[in-house]
DNA sequence: AGAGCGATGGCCT
DNA sequence: GGCCATCGCTCTA
């Protein structure tokens, strides 16, 4: 399990190095798991950052401790899943926006009322609904006690595995190559 | 395959 | 009151 030392550090370091980790999540006695595809960086310096215009109520995790999480509600609708970076009182967070499923898919498919696989979790609002993350996951310590938490994984991945691209769905600081995800994956958003 | 658009509610100015 | 770190449906091809 991935502890707090390795989300303290750079936001785009941790951005890139989050490729290839597992998500785990435990609801009940199912055990969810997906490999993490894609990601963007939020810095504090960051015009997109929640966090550029300083602490305000829905801010405030991103400027906590590292290794903690930041999901928050947009669209009237639906929430993102982000880890929190960084030392303490610098707003910088990961948002992951695509997992390809490992385990755990028929629950899934069941909270996603979606059958086909690459469609579980290839979106930010998506693989909160697949994973039954919401507001009641803010603000959390990522750990076993709070039934979430970020895996190593054995296939490690080369420089060459990582396309760097522009940021979704954002209009400010948008030419940032602040989007990371694994090259050929079927798993992705977008390309 | 891709563009257009409505749904829907909290946050911020 | 306007703006969203989105999604899924519909329409055109």
């Amino acid at each position: 399990m991935l502890s707090a030392e390795f989300f303290n550090r750079k936001t785009l370091k941790v951005a890139k190095e989050l490729l290839g980790k597992v998500l785990v999540r435990k609801l009940g006695n199912k055990l969810l798991k997906g490999l993490i595809v894609e990601t963007e960086a939020y810095l504090q310096d960051d015009p997109a950052s929640h966090s550029y215009r300083g602490q305000t109520p829905r801010s405030i995790p991103m400027f906590g401790p590292a290794g903690h999480t930041y999901v928050y509600f947009t669209y009237g609708m639906y929430h993102c899943f982000n880890v929190v970076t960084e030392k303490e009182g610098y707003g910088g967070a990961v948002l992951v926006r695509a997992i390809e499923p490992i385990k755990g898919i028929e629950t899934m498919q069941k909270l996603r009322n979606k059958e086909n696989i690459r469609d579980l979790c290839s979106g930010p609002g998506k693989l909160c609904i697949a994973f039954d993350l919401g507001k009641k996951d803010n603000q959390l310590k990522l750990g076993k006690k709070n039934c979430i938490y970020i895996e190593e994984n054995h296939t490690k991945l080369k420089m060459k595995d990582i396309v760097t691209a522009t940021r979704i769905g954002i209009t400010d600081a948008a030419h940032l190559p602040y989007r990371f995800y694994i090259k050929e994956n079927k798993f992705i958003s977008r390309k």
